[in-house]
DNA sequence: TTGCTAATGATTATCATTATCAATAGTAAA
DNA sequence: TTTACTATTGATAATGATAATCATTAGCAA
């Protein structure tokens, strides 16, 4: 927990950016979860913590932390975007239930690699790429909880 | 370009709807387009030959398209839905240039089969999935277009 | 034709996000 | 520690894509 902070603050300095207690908090909030969270989500944990921050701030903020590498954007395609941890979290896709909305991170090398060989087949250097599975989970099956 | 329109009307008289000029034209213009567009873009080529049409039915009956299995939406994750044709146009990922742009539908059997197979790992069973590939093509690269 | 009701077009609403802007507050130098 | 500079904040308005509303229009079956 220390090692994020450090870098928030060499982030920072660097960018001759300023060390503000909005911005403490909203990195505090954020390392503690550990799931993705959209802005607003962040937004009502915050304002427990200090009414009067404005949303406006954890949005811009949240950017920021994408562009200090401590956090990465996630787009589940329903318009609104997530953010999640960056460091020490390395790459992944997701297994989206369809039924119950679950997720899952998931990792396959074949399947990365397989990417960065179709992408040179039509001339192309990947330089990331986004997949999302999306299914129906055990339960939901069981349960017929989804279609 | 017959068997969209047939499809279409029976679609229509299954879900008790109605065949209206308004359907037939934005059919029509969705079929001419090869390529993936949005509602906006659409609206405005229609726009072009019934400059009366409201842009809400073309929102309305490009969703439509998609029910009737005609039309496919695409995410590219900027916030616009795009519109691709379904009919006689098999499933396929994208890979899209950083640089400038450019689309190239790409498939590999064994990545989709990888899939599956992870998805079944976490016993889900998988119904679909969105696959972005983004790199920068040939050309940029050659150019000093991108980064 | 008539009658029922879906569809349309104009408009407003929505929702996530961004821009604006006056007031506030880091921070480096004096 | 004060000053001065300017980044940051919070409140609010703006944006942009899409959805909802609603009075009017128009398919279509009887």
């Amino acid at each position: 927990m220390k090692a994020e902070q450090d870098i928030f603050h060499k982030f920072l300095a660097q960018k001759d950016l300023r060390d503000t207690p909005q911005r403490e908090l909203i990195l505090d909030v954020f390392l503690k979860r550990e799931e993705h969270v959209s802005a607003e989500q962040l937004y009502d944990i915050i304002k427990k913590r200090d009414p009067s921050i404005g949303q406006a701030t954890v949005y811009r903020n949240l950017k920021l932390l994408s562009e200090a590498g401590l956090a990465r954007e996630v787009d589940f395609g329903d318009g609104v975007t997530r953010y999640e941890h960056n460091y020490n979290h390395p790459h992944h896709d997701h297994l989206v239930c369809r039924g119950c909305g679950k997720m899952v991170e998931v990792v396959d090398s074949v399947i990365e690699e397989l990417q960065k060989r179709v992408a040179e087949q039509y001339g192309f250097v990947l330089t990331d790429h986004a997949l999302y599975l999306y299914g129906n989970c055990a339960e939901c099956r069981k349960g017929h909880r989804s279609g």
